[in-house]
DNA sequence: CCGCATCCCTATAGATACTG
DNA sequence: CAGTATCTATAGGGATGCGG
């Protein structure tokens, strides 16, 4: 029996409690997954080019659908896989994520691979997050309709 | 003699290359003490109710140095103090920081030290954001001027 | 004093091997 | 295929040292 881990906050403060969920290498980009790049299984996370370990994505998992910011269900084609997708409070981080690659597209212009991400935020911010938003609702329909 | 520690990228991706430099539960905590507590030294960051360690604190402030997030100068009033202080690419998280806020204003209502910055989010955003920028202007003006 | 640097030790993160 | 178990590496807390 597992001694239940109590996760303790180190402060009143909004910033140090965000910090206490997300505040490691990982936990994002599981998140990033969901957002930008329609994954939904634990073997599309896996394939991520930061190639996160399993024991850490079962954990990020876990500790997301502890935090609310995703759900799951069995895959309808096969029970032994299951469906990640975020939650309303999930979904809602995106302005974080857009303000961040706002920041990485002045700063870190110098990764090539980002231009066209970059290119769309300058340009038309509005659509491009519509668009995340369309595509994941996109997915719902399909999934959990 | 230290062996020179390349910070090694994860991947091209503006995310993975973020969590890079502030994946962690105390790189963002330095930065929030000098948007949002007028902190500048040492001994201010160390005060913080999350209790960070002196090693950290020194790792956290060299990193955020390195990556040209903060800059700092001699104390005027002290030769062997410091203040440090926020580059504008340092500056430039701050929309980061208040979307992160409004996220917390919503999901984290059981945090009363932050009511107060929560209604102001939700009130008058733009003035919470100019107030910020101001009162650093404000300190650089007597401290950098 | 003040800003760190260093050391020691523990806790946690994470890579790899393995299992149901 | 989706995770667990095991092992190792790193982060971090706390005490202390040390130069300016």
């Amino acid at each position: 029996m597992p001694i239940e881990k109590t996760v303790q906050q180190r402060s009143q403060c909004v910033f140090s409690n965000a910090l206490d969920l997300f505040g490691d290498k990982w936990t994002l980009l599981v998140v990033r997954d969901l957002f930008f790049f329609n994954k939904h299984e634990y073997k599309e996370f896996l394939s991520s080019p930061e190639a996160i370990a399993t024991n850490i994505l079962s954990d990020r998992l876990k500790k997301l659908y502890a935090a609310g910011i995703i759900d799951e269900k069995i895959h309808p084609e096969n029970r032994s896989r299951k469906l990640y997708y975020l939650t309303t409070k999930g979904k809602d981080l995106l302005p974080i994520f857009l303000e961040l690659a706002k920041w990485g597209a002045k700063y870190m212009k110098d990764l090539p691979a980002m231009q066209n991400l970059y290119r769309k935020l300058g340009n038309d911010e509005k659509g491009l997050k519509a668009q995340v938003i369309a595509d994941i609702q996109k997915w719902e329909a399909e999934n959990l309709g």
